[in-house]
DNA sequence: CTGAAAGCGCTTACAG
DNA sequence: CTGAAAGCGCTTACAG
């Protein structure tokens, strides 16, 4: 492969100027700058990443720590992954993406090695292992995930909060006075997936302020499990008309739930979801949902991480930025059933 | 950060030597090999990753491209993607992950700055522009999916073909006679997708020669098109006894259309799919079904690769490496219902 | 068994 | 506006 002495031999200069040329850190005449472009076209001359990043401390590599939960849905991750690489090429920046067990092993593997100029950690957990790492590290991060302590690091997470109050708030609007969550599998909250009980505290203390009852459920994540508990969930609270998922395949198993109940949404019962609109579409998840908002997630946790890598940013002040829910309405909301 | 002078120093040896016991490239005596050690745990000492591809030419990074065709469900691809980082890192490799619109500029840009040691190309089409600059580039690559001239490049896939045949078969031997097999969106296939018409074929062929009749259509890949195009297809094939699906968002559609058409599967009608045990279990997929094997061809694809780096496999022959479909079956196919 | 030195391919003060 | 040289942090023939 061509070096920057061949360039710079071919255009008859000398490799500091070559250099200078292409990078344009100082002044190159315009005869000669046409010279090394030429030499470059001609011998289709691409800097070696190694050398570079050897000479200049930057990798232009972001590592992506993706993590995934068990009894978590780990396609779903898909959305948020391809948010960060396809911004952070448009930014100038290729992604190495570590989804080894151990996250922390990991981070610490790759930025001792100098591989990266930054990282952007994925479904960050309530008390994440990771965080002290990183906050050790000499790349600066950004978290999609909202932990307990974010000090130091930039966040960016969907409002689960805020969420959840959306869901209750819309059915109480409507005249709704008896609802069920269903959330994500036990596990996933214990494994730290924090932001199972934002949304389901969220939703409760809503529900309790404008006068509504809540019952909140952890669901399956699989089938046939899921199925079932939805129709027991059904038998147990007969008065309820509203149905909360913070879980996709409860939303999956629904429809053929209340089919074989003989009963449908809204007219018989209202449902709100959240999950993501390409997944409403592929799978049949026919319910109004609150977004995740996974790719314009990560596409922010890029753009912010590129801003303090490059010095772009008052490296003061760290940010947490939560994004605000947004419905898809789908009509599988309503007045509640008059009963008689 | 330290360097392997610093683990030198402290070790009162020569840089050379320091090297050396580290690799075990030559014979080291204990007691020297004893206090570089040491002093690699005293200094926290991480090879500089970029000084060390310089050095040998060497990155021990795989450049995986992934590549999504308009109308095909994104997701799924995590699987493959999974399938390869997780046995790359087995192999002592990480994953620089290749998500932009422009594969071949990737790959070129890629291969050209010396940022990867090999690559994995994911959902390779029927006439895919990426290969000519693979066979071109320095470093080997492996292909996911199979190319209408797989020459020079080794490749891994599910014989689709087989899964074409043995769905038909499996409903054959049961006393089928008229079959409907739903494929992906004609998009997929005119944009490369050959898998789509070598099961399709494949699925003909073998019905002809079985005596059964099957018709062919393309579907939507998204709700609702997909639930109306299925009954459709019911109504228009009202003597069919068994439906193919080589299309997820229609085996997530089907649950509703048969329950709203009064018929259950495997009684008054058979069904097979081609899906992911994963989807099938989070996304309410009831049907018997051929697995993608998603994971286990990112696996072998990795495998292969790392021996053609390594130089472990006989350069000469290339392979083409087509995984034997399997049923799990989940009940949905009996024999046919009998006409009165 | 060990060390001094050259080299990988870049960038960037330093000097003119 | 341009060039000669040092240096980034490794590895590996070469010499002993």
């Amino acid at each position: 492969m061509a070096t920057i002495g061949d360039v710079a031999r071919i255009a008859g200069v000398s490799r500091s100027t070559a250099s200078y040329a292409l990078s344009g850190k100082r002044s190159i005449s315009a005869e000669v700058r046409e010279k090394v472009e030429q030499a470059v076209q001609q011998l289709r001359y691409t800097p070696n990443a190694g050398a570079k990043a050897l000479a200049t401390s930057q990798t232009k590599v972001i590592g992506l720590l993706a993590q995934f939960f068990e009894d978590e849905f780990a396609p779903a991750m898909l959305q948020y992954i391809l948010g960060v690489t396809n911004r952070a090429r448009d930014c100038g920046y290729d992604t190495l993406l570590l989804t080894e067990e151990d996250g922390v092993s990991a981070l610490t593997r790759i930025s001792a090695s100098r591989m990266v100029d930054g990282f952007i950690l994925l479904n960050v957990a309530e008390n994440d292992d990771r965080l002290d790492p990183l906050r050790r590290a000499p790349q600066p991060g950004s978290l999609v995930g909202l932990p307990g302590d974010p000090s130091e690091i930039d966040v960016f997470d969907l409002d689960f909060a805020a969420t959840g109050r959306l869901m209750v708030e819309t059915l109480a609007e409507l005249g709704h006075r008896e609802l069920v969550l269903v959330s994500q599998p036990e596990h996933v909250l214990q494994r730290g997936g924090a932001y199972v009980w934002r949304l389901a505290n969220a939703a409760r203390e809503q529900a309790a302020e404008l006068g509504v009852t809540l019952h909140h459920h952890f669901g399956s994540s699989t089938q046939p499990q899921i199925g079932r508990e939805l129709d027991d969930l059904l038998d147990a609270h007969p008065n309820a008309t509203g149905l909360l998922l913070n879980n996709e395949a409860a939303a999956a198993a629904l429809p053929s739930v209340l089919q074989s109940r003989g009963i449908s949404a809204p007219r018989d019962i209202s449902v709100i979801g959240r999950y993501s609109d390409d997944f409403a579409r592929t799978f049949s998840l026919p319910y109004t949902a609150i977004d995740s908002a996974a790719a314009e997630l990560g596409r922010r946790a890029v753009e912010h991480l590129v801003s303090r890598i490059e010095g772009t940013s008052d490296s003061e002040k760290t940010v947490v930025d939560l994004i605000a829910p947004q419905i898809d309405d789908r009509g599988s909301t309503a007045v509640p059933p008059t009963r008689h």
